[in-house]
RNA sequence: UCCUCGGUAGCUCAGUUGGUUAGAGCACCUGACUGUUAAUCAGGGGGUCGCUGGUUCAAGCCCAGCCCGGGGAGCCA
């Protein structure tokens, strides 16, 4: 039966002399009398006392760190100086063992003490019951709410976009395909090809790499929509921010220009932001700490300025920068790095895309804040992006972030009908692929904007975790899909 | 995919110019103690040094290939 308590309530909010029934995992069971429970409720354990001479010793023994354990007692005011309230425990009934002796099975691999990130990679399926990713996926769920609330408060609509989808249009990277042909045996077209019209969908199909076109299509009748889903990519790239399978939130506007755009991004940031630090400080501070004392290892050099919870405050507060391509090719040029050659791409002209290092020094050097930048050259950008008049540059935003990089990127769109096929040619995509995505600038188009806006990524910043890895509960990466 | 660092006990790591029986802390087992906060104290068990091949009288250490992981880069969110 479901506890009606749970040690979030009994800690925080329940008087003493109460009556406890709880369930949870055990974190330590010290000096034969003290057992540190954690039910998931809250980073916090609650103690529960034993007297061991009253209790079986063959029932104490199991007590492991990793058990599962029911427990009934009376909830009192503690003796001892780390908790307000504990337990005084009646009866337990080990609900599940975690062997700890490896001379008699496979033995449960969390100590109590700090694993490394790594480590707790591979074990994917038993890193929730540490305080790290307790805090993380709790704070996850948060944001994941708080993402729905933004929206919903200002008049949005959810769309479901699809997962597989027909059209290999957008150049967003490497597509992962569906098919349900047998991959030794597919039947084949006269001329020798593999014939897709017998595939289970009559044509070729993959897993959408992004839900933007669709959305753009339901802002046409909805206004303002926006998308909460899983994309993917089969890129071959290892690194700390990205994954073959992530999270992505895409919202689509009727009527909206570039700043209107700029706009909602920013407040959709920093109400996430101020959300976090309102509903998820027991997470946070926990999170916070592990920084502080992970820093500690640094050199001074290397640590940051400002611990977690000052950063999202500082960042909640700051109004974000807002400067073109143009005017960041310009700083750049001028920046001491560019002149004494430290940059390892050296900014020689207008026109080149930026890299990481460049967009690094302008957020956490140049203006030490985040930074948007604008109007990119539409030979980097993608073919959507509505034209500027000068011909050379497209109505494009990206939100850089200090630590993360590209955390947001968007536009407004490229609504004139002759412009868009102008661009589709450019750049060489099949038209006849997208006639469904024309026919909405053919039938009462309009100006719009929207953005993409990576989950895992806004969550680095949020939780202060280094690898996206850590912020997804089964990172999907190459070579990797163990769970 | 490229660059770079690494892989030694269940975990975190040390291991000297190649040289006898590969170490420590935590975890585990036995005992002591009992209001602890990752409890403490004493004793004990635990190793295919990532894999394969090579050099050498001798390889954890040197060389080659492969596998796995971290960091950085590219691509991007």
């Amino acid at each position: 039966m479901l506890p009606k308590q749970t040690i979030k309530t009994l800690l925080f909010d329940s008087q003493p002399g109460l009556s406890v029934h709880i369930k949870g995992w055990v974190r330590t069971f010290r000096s034969h009398r003290f057992i540190s429970i954690n039910d998931g409720s809250t980073i916090h354990n609650l103690q529960c006392v034993v007297d061991f001479e009253k209790m079986d010793d063959q029932l104490l023994k199991r007590i492991t760190t990793g058990s599962c354990l029911s427990i009934k007692g009376l909830l009192t005011e503690s003796l001892g100086k780390g908790q307000r309230v504990e337990v005084q425990v009646e009866s337990i009934d080990i609900l599940g063992d975690a062997e700890a002796d490896p001379e008699k099975g496979d033995v449960y691999p969390l100590q109590p003490k700090a694993h490394s990130l790594e480590f707790l990679r591979e074990i994917a399926h038993l890193r929730f019951r540490t305080n790290t990713f307790g805090a993380v996926f709790r704070i996850r769920h948060a944001m994941t709410f708080a993402m729905h609330t933004f929206f919903h408060e200002r008049g949005f609509f959810n769309i479901h976009s699809p997962i597989i989808t027909g059209s290999d249009c957008e150049g967003a990277g490497e597509i992962f395909r569906v098919s349900t042909l047998d991959p030794s045996r597919p039947p084949l077209t006269p001329s020798g090809e593999v014939d897709y019209a017998q595939d289970f969908f009559g044509k070729q199909t993959h897993l959408t790499v992004s839900g933007q076109l669709e959305a753009e299509l339901a802002a046409m009748a909805l206004g303002k929509v926006y998308t909460f889903g899983p994309t993917f990519r089969a890129e071959n790239s290892n690194t700390a921010r990205h994954l073959a399978e992530f999270w992505m939130i895409e919202p689509e506007v009727a009527f909206a220009d570039l700043n209107d755009n700029m706009d909602l991004a920013e407040a959709n940031l920093k109400y996430l932001i101020e959300y976090a630090l309102k509903n998820c400080n027991d997470d946070l501070q926990f999170l916070n700490q592990r920084l502080l004392d992970e820093e500690k290892n640094k050199k001074k050099e290397e640590r940051s300025e400002m611990s977690l919870i000052e950063r999202l405050r500082f960042v909640a507060e700051q109004e974000f920068e807002r400067i073109t391509y143009t005017e960041a090719i310009d700083i750049l040029q001028k920046s001491k790095p560019n002149k004494e050659k430290k940059f390892q791409y050296l900014i020689d002209g207008w026109g080149v895309d930026l890299q990481s290092e460049h967009e690094r020094y302008l957020v956490e050097k140049h203006f030490k804040k985040p930074v948007i930048l604008t109007d990119y050259p539409k030979e980097i950008k993608a073919f959507y992006m509505r034209v500027n008049d000068d011909g050379k540059t497209v109505r494009a935003m990206d939100i850089l972030f200090p630590g993360i990089g590209e955390i947001v990127g968007g536009s407004q769109r490229e609504e004139r009908l002759t412009k868009l096929q102008e661009r589709i040619r450019e750049l060489h995509i099949p038209e006849n692929n997208l006639w469904w995505y024309l026919d909405s600038r053919k039938f009462g188009t309009a100006p719009h904007a929207g953005y993409g806006l990576g989950f895992e990524r806004l969550l680095l910043f949020i939780t202060g975790m280094s690898n996206v890895r850590d912020v997804i509960p089964f990172p999907r990466t190459p070579h990797n899909a163990e769970f």
